[in-house]
DNA sequence: CGAGCACTTGATCGCTTTCAATAGCTGTGG
DNA sequence: CCACAGCTATTGAAAGCGATCAAGTGCTCG
């Protein structure tokens, strides 16, 4: 079996993620049926949490750490089509089979609900099905921002847009306000960076360089970056600098 | 105003979207509520129906016709995001502005229901939420499969990838099984088909001609396509011929 | 110290874009 | 009835960007 970590504890009250899960809009009385049929599993980074095709017989919320959802071709090419954080939710409630492989990309713990009962008490709790629904628009939004990305942007844009976002999502969870530098530790390899925005891992390397050069991003070591102006960053990437977060 | 096309049979019985739209699982009480909040509107062919960042008052789906979404950079660059035929709604219930153009490529019928009553309803009602979910977790599907497209994707597989999927759906409108050739008009122009794949309207148009010569489709006139053998044109795609429809 | 891995950098190739000219179709007006 | 504008689509030639092929660097771990 798989449980690399110490023991995690096993109370709703004092999960992390309480707030902004599926089960953020849950009363304390959903909260213990909930409790009822969770477990915790823990995955090494590189191990994969699950195949594409393979049947499922669970759904989850990412607790710590972080995963990738990719697709993958005949011939082996990949694209990565989601990165999951802590709170993201996994799995397809009504769906037998997972369309997609999910890759801890650093240790990571899931809080996971059996298939069957978590669809039981979906109907029976609205609150949960209203949350994701909640959620599953939002991921539909980052999802074609992302095509835009995809299809539209040059290779040093697509990376000033990836960087954004991970400092905005890093800005969301830690200190308040973007005032001042943001530094961050990239959770990604130049490769799994490469397969989230269609280029080759030799094109992520050369534009990461030419942004250092031009003093867009300083970078200490392969992963730690700082963005002296996030105003610049995002003008590289092609968006209103203005940080308009859609509409 | 707008109302080019005759009057509409307005009740949900006969609608011809009766079963796949967002009202697919409701009995016929909740019908009735529907009923009362909703009504028609018409948009010709070319016809903006929502400015993205505008104020949205009301939901709705498509009853006849194609509309596309579409997101725009400040520079001009447009990528298409999201197809909606008949059936698909439009909209997000609890967001107030509109986060891209939707826009008429066809004459257009839809079903509109103002915002907060569907809203109101939605939370009565746990049937409309639940396809909602569903219909929203599809269109993610697609999203996700689309990226890949972007992404990993030659021209040439991107003109064979949108072709199959437009052959599909239409084969799921009308008639049942893909025996046999497959017959349909491109919805789209060039540049529309270029929005979609992130290529030049150029690109797509060499596309079409070299597949057109190479005996993968054939066309008359610009927009009357055949596909005389459905698994080359999805060998063509990059896709596995054997038409696994996501696991 | 050497193997293995993540990353960087260089040189070249080729696909898609860009720029430009042309064809075909439709509707309008002299 | 034909000329012409306006639009969509096709085709050609040249340029550019990212991919590919190929070394080489720096770090960690045995």
């Amino acid at each position: 079996m798989n449980a690399p970590g110490p023991t995690i504890s096993a109370t709703c009250s004092d999960c992390p993620i309480r707030h902004r899960a599926v089960c953020a809009q849950c009363e304390s009385d959903e909260l213990e049926q909930l409790e009822e049929i969770k477990y915790y599993r823990s995955f090494e980074a590189g191990q994969t949490i699950i195949w594409s095709g393979d049947k499922m017989g669970f759904v989850g919320s990412v607790v710590s750490g972080i995963a990738t959802l990719t697709q993958t071709m005949e011939d082996g090419r990949t694209q990565m089509v989601g990165l999951l954080l802590p709170s993201d939710f996994v799995g397809r409630p009504g769906r037998e089979g997972a369309a997609y492989d999910v890759v801890a990309t650093t240790d990571i713990v899931m809080c996971c609900f059996r298939k069957k009962p978590f669809e039981d008490l979906m109907v029976k709790t609205p609150r949960i099905a209203h949350r994701l629904l909640e959620m599953t628009l939002d991921e539909l939004d980052a999802a074609r921002e992302w095509m835009l990305v995809l299809g539209r942007k040059t290779a040093r844009e697509k990376i000033a847009s990836l960087l954004s976002i991970i400092a905005r999502r890093d800005a969301s969870l830690n200190t308040g306000g973007p005032s001042g530098p943001m530094v961050f530790d990239l959770p990604l390899t130049r490769e799994a960076m490469a397969d989230y925005l269609g280029l080759t891992l030799e094109t992520v390397s050369r534009q990461m360089s030419a942004l250092k050069k031009d003093g867009v991003i300083r970078l200490e070591g392969k992963r730690h970056v700082t963005i002296p102006d996030m105003g610049r960053l995002m003008e590289e990437a092609g968006d209103d600098s203005d940080g308009g977060f859609l509409v």
